[in-house]
Order: C-alpha cells, then sequence, then structure tokens
DNA sequence: TAGATTGTTAATCGATTAACAATC
DNA sequence: TAGATTGTTAATCGATTAACAATC
C-alpha cells in the first residue's frame, strides 16, 4: 500500500488527535457532515489550514456547501495515524514517571500496547507494575531480540538515556519515546519523539515570573 | 525589576532546560568557561541559535576566545527563569496521570510546589497523594480565593476542562498546564501550556505505521 | 600576530495565512 | 440562482541559518 507518504508536517502530525476528538464529539451529537470551517472554529485554527491537513489523510474530497463526513473522516485519520494497529512498545525506568504511563491505559486506544519494564533497583525486578512485568535492565537486549517491539520509552535520568537509546537502536527498535532531558544520537531511520515536562515547565515558570 | 522582557521566543524558552543541564554537566566535570558553539555542538543545534539565546538571558557578554562562564551562566538561566522562586500549583483530576504528576519530586527543581488536588472522586476525597491532600472539586474556588495559587493542573478529561480552565481564570491562576485533549478558551494574559501526549504517540504511531 | 569566538545584519526556509476561482 | 464551502496558488510571517566584521 504505497502511501503518497510522508510529505505530512510535524505539526500537522500533532493536530490530527485533536481532529478526531472534536470529531468524534461531533459524531456523539449525531452530525453526519462537517466542515473544515466549523473544526477551525472549534479548535481555534485557521480554516484554510485544517482544510491542508484533512486533505493530507482523507481518502475522499470533501463536498463544497456540504463538509466533509463525518464517519469516514474518523475512520481515514484512525487508519493514517496506525491507530488500529497494535504496536508493541517497552519501557525503560521504572520511576514515578515510569509507573504512570505504566498504569495509564489511555495509550491503548491509540493502539499502543506497553508489554514490559525495565530498570536497575533489584526491589523492583520480577515484580509487576499495573499488570506490566519488570525486567532487569540486562535482560533489555535478549527481550528485545525475542519480541521485536517497534517502540521504545525513556523514563531515566539524562545521563544513562544515551545508553539506552544505543541499545534500542541496535535490537531494532524504530521509534524512541524520550522522557530524559537529553538529546538522544541516533541513526537515519530512528524517530526520537522527546516530552520535556520540564520545557513546558519553563513555559509557565517564565510566564509567572515575567 | 524592569525586564528587556519576553522578546524571547517560545522555542528559546523551551531550550533552556537543554542549556542548563549541559552547562550543570559541564560544572560538574570542572570546566569553568564554555563556548556557544561547543554547547552547539553538544545538543546539536546551530551555534548562531546557541547564542542568540544565551544573549537573551545572560547578564554579562561573552568573551572572543573564551566564550561564556559556566556558573555565571547558570545562575542567569536559573534566575531567568525563576526556578528559583517557589511557585505554588494546584491540580484538578486525580487520575494516573495526576497521580504520576503528585509524585513526582522532580518538579520541585524548577520551583513548581503541588499544594493540593481536586477530584470528584468520594472514594479519593479527604485523602493524600504523595502527602498532598485532596479536596472535593466543589471547594476549588475557596481554596484558590483564599491561597493564591498562580498555577493550575488540568488532568481531566477533555469535556470537563474548560469549565476548569473558567473556574482557574475567576480566582486568578495566571497559568495553565493543560494535560486534556482540548483547546482551552482563556482570557487575554493567561498562559495555556498544552501537553499532548496524544500528539507525541502520534509521532510515533505514524512513523511505526508508515 | 593568528585564530577562535563573539554579536549583528542579511538571506533562507518553511509553515501559516490570504486571495480567488471552482462547485455543489 | 445565490451562497457556503472547497482546493490551489501566491503572499506573509517568523524562526533559523549564513555571512561577516569586531575582539580577546
Amino acid at each position: 500500500m504505497e502511501k503518497k507518504a510522508s510529505n505530512i508536517t510535524v505539526q500537522a502530525l500533532q493536530r490530527m488527535p485533536y481532529y478526531l476528538h472534536c470529531l468524534e464529539q461531533a459524531r456523539d451529537n449525531g452530525i453526519k457532515t462537517i466542515s473544515a470551517t466549523s473544526i477551525a472554529n472549534e479548535l481555534k485554527l485557521n480554516d484554510v489550514l485544517v482544510r491542508k491537513d484533512i486533505a493530507a489523510v482523507s481518502s475522499t474530497q470533501g463536498k463544497p456547501k456540504a463538509g466533509f463526513p463525518v464517519d469516514e473522516l474518523i475512520l481515514d485519520i484512525i487508519d493514517y495515524m496506525g491507530y488500529n494497529d497494535k504496536k508493541d512498545a517497552i519501557i525503560v525506568g521504572a520511576g514515578s514517571l515510569g509507573r504512570a504511563l505504566l498504569g495509564n491505559h489511555e495509550f491503548e486506544g491509540y493502539g499502543l500496547s506497553l508489554v514490559a519494564a525495565f530498570d536497575i533497583k533489584p526491589e523492583l525486578i520480577g515484580k509487576e507494575i499495573s499488570g506490566i512485568p519488570v525486567y532487569h535492565i540486562s535482560e533489555l537486549e535478549a527481550f528485545c531480540s525475542e519480541h521485536r517491539v517497534p517502540i521504545g520509552i525513556i523514563t531515566t535520568p539524562p545521563d544513562v538515556a544515551q545508553g539506552i537509546a544505543d541499545t534500542f537502536c541496535r535490537v531494532g527498535i524504530m521509534a524512541i519515546w524520550n522522557f530524559a532531558l537529553t538529546r538522544l544520537d541516533v541513526p537515519e531511520g530512528v524517530l526520537v519523539q522527546n516530552e520535556n515536562l520540564a520545557s513546558s515547565l519553563a513555559m509557565l515558570s517564565h510566564h509567572i515570573t515575567k
């Protein structure tokens, strides 16, 4: 299935969950057809922007005067984003943040399935957190070779993050969700998505302090 | 203390925690002076970009050939970001994400102090989570009027987020950290920082699915 | 001095927005 | 038909990068 492919921008991709939520809300209200303009108003975005984003993922063209069929567009986004494909993920670092992610079942709706956690603390090894087994970090490589995990999540202190990332790349992980405050060095083709709570906090802090 | 003020960009602000971490690492290695170029290399950023960012927060000019004094620059960033000022925050929604934030003591290093949580579930009210008391949502307004809290965190389902935000604005909260998948409508002057785990996941999911 | 590094001004690049013709 | 809405092409805007003179 040749996709006309990744000529979609990062920004557009990040807006997709908002569109999806907006559409699901519309559907739940019994709305059958929706215009890009009304989505734009709802989300406080420019209408041309929304139209372009939708054009990138929609399987059909919109109809002038009417807009887009809600149900169809929902399916298109879910399909485009791959939310229906189950994607296994492992998490390294079972500290407070790691445990929070393990306990957050919201991710399942997006196709993410947490299958194992890794840590170094002896008291955690062999236990389960929210039903997910915790292994010693030394077992990471063997586990990945055996299970072909496509996604790795890093919730460790920054100084060990690069080492974990290296291991991830070696065992064929294709996408890394990095919660550590480090820029990771990875080979071409591996995606690093940095999640910076500290950077977000920086915004708040600066606004308050100003 | 008139700051030459917010002519700093959002992007620059978000890079600050990275600079800070990089500088602290340098300091711990006994380095006294550091060039923008070497910071840029370390963080894989353009050197002119780093120089501009630093210029926005540094109290001194860099010295050609030498660069910037590490200790001083650390203090400048901490001061600029207000990490030394304790900022009270409340959190609404004590679900799994909310609890994770309550248990995450990392934020204290950035001056954020969680003082109370609010929820509607009867079984949580009156309890403490990670030492922070949980109140019923109906007490939110009274609490805020009494305590002058500058920061509010929303970790509720999206459909109630706007209502919480309205209450926040009414009681004088100046910055909202929004983990709900909604665009919040707030008056001029109130900052909304959206934290979209779903948007980040969208990146990973799309990369894997492609 | 020579060279690394600084700070500034101009060029580039890419995302967003505006303008507009096409269509149900 | 008239008008809302579409999709496309061109203009704008702002962040990043390049070029370069100044300086320790």
